[in-house]
DNA sequence: GAGTAGATCGGCT
DNA sequence: GCCGATCTACTCG
């Protein structure tokens, strides 16, 4: 199966893309183990005007300077200490939007991703929630500001989504962002197990 | 099953 | 020095 290439990630539309990458396969090889999962779950950020977004108001720190890349590169950032929070960075060069990927559905080398997570067994809790999703994957703070064309990460074509089977809300965990904090801009797959949160 | 405290550290003020 | 785009274990019922 083909790489996604990197003009995909070039589009501005930042809260389309969040839901076209539903369905997509996302895949690591790291550490020597190739694991794979389908996306189902989403958020939208956008760093021109959205409150709830790292690049607000298009601030740029030592942190966030990699959103204003050009789309295709990874953003991987600490949570609470311990999560490792996986983001695609998405738009032209100096456009500083990104995708959160929260969840995905495992499909290729799940026996490592359950001795990743410390599991015997598949099921929901295995990779549903942007935390643990990483912990899964492998992906780790090196590689944060990663090509997704690999040779690490990167995004295959799987199977589409129907439009009636993509489920909007609002974001979870950004309620610090006011008004924003009410945008529709978390998107995932109709009665898929492998969801954060109803 | 629901609710909550504790973990743990880089980035910002 | 404070706090977060979270997860888990533990309590209480």
């Amino acid at each position: 199966m083909a790489q996604i290439p990197l003009s995909y990630y070039q589009n501005d539309d930042v809260v389309f893309l969040a839901q076209d990458l539903l369905g997509k396969l996302l895949v690591t090889q790291i550490d020597n183990k190739l694991t794979a999962g389908i996306i189902t779950e989403t958020e939208a950020y956008r760093g021109l005007d959205d409150k709830a977004a790292h690049s607000y108001n298009n601030k740029r720190t030592a942190r966030t300077e990699i959103i204003y890349a050009r789309g295709g590169v990874s953003y991987v950032y600490l949570c609470y200490g311990i999560h490792k929070l996986f983001n695609i960075v998405i738009g032209a060069e100096n456009v500083a939007n990104a995708i959160l990927i929260r969840a995905i559905e495992p499909i290729k080398g799940i026996e490592h991703m359950l001795e990743r997570r410390n599991k015997t067994k598949l099921n929901k809790s295995l990779s549903s929630g942007p935390g643990t999703m990483s912990q899964a994957l492998g992906i780790t703070m090196g590689h944060n500001a990663q090509s997704l064309n690999g040779p690490n990460i990167w995004l295959e074509h799987f199977k589409e989504i129907a439009k009636e089977d993509v489920i909007s809300t609002i974001r979870i965990g950004v309620d610090y962002a006011n008004e924003d904090a009410l945008l529709p801009w978390r998107f995932y797959i109709k009665n898929n197990l492998f969801i954060s949160k109803k």
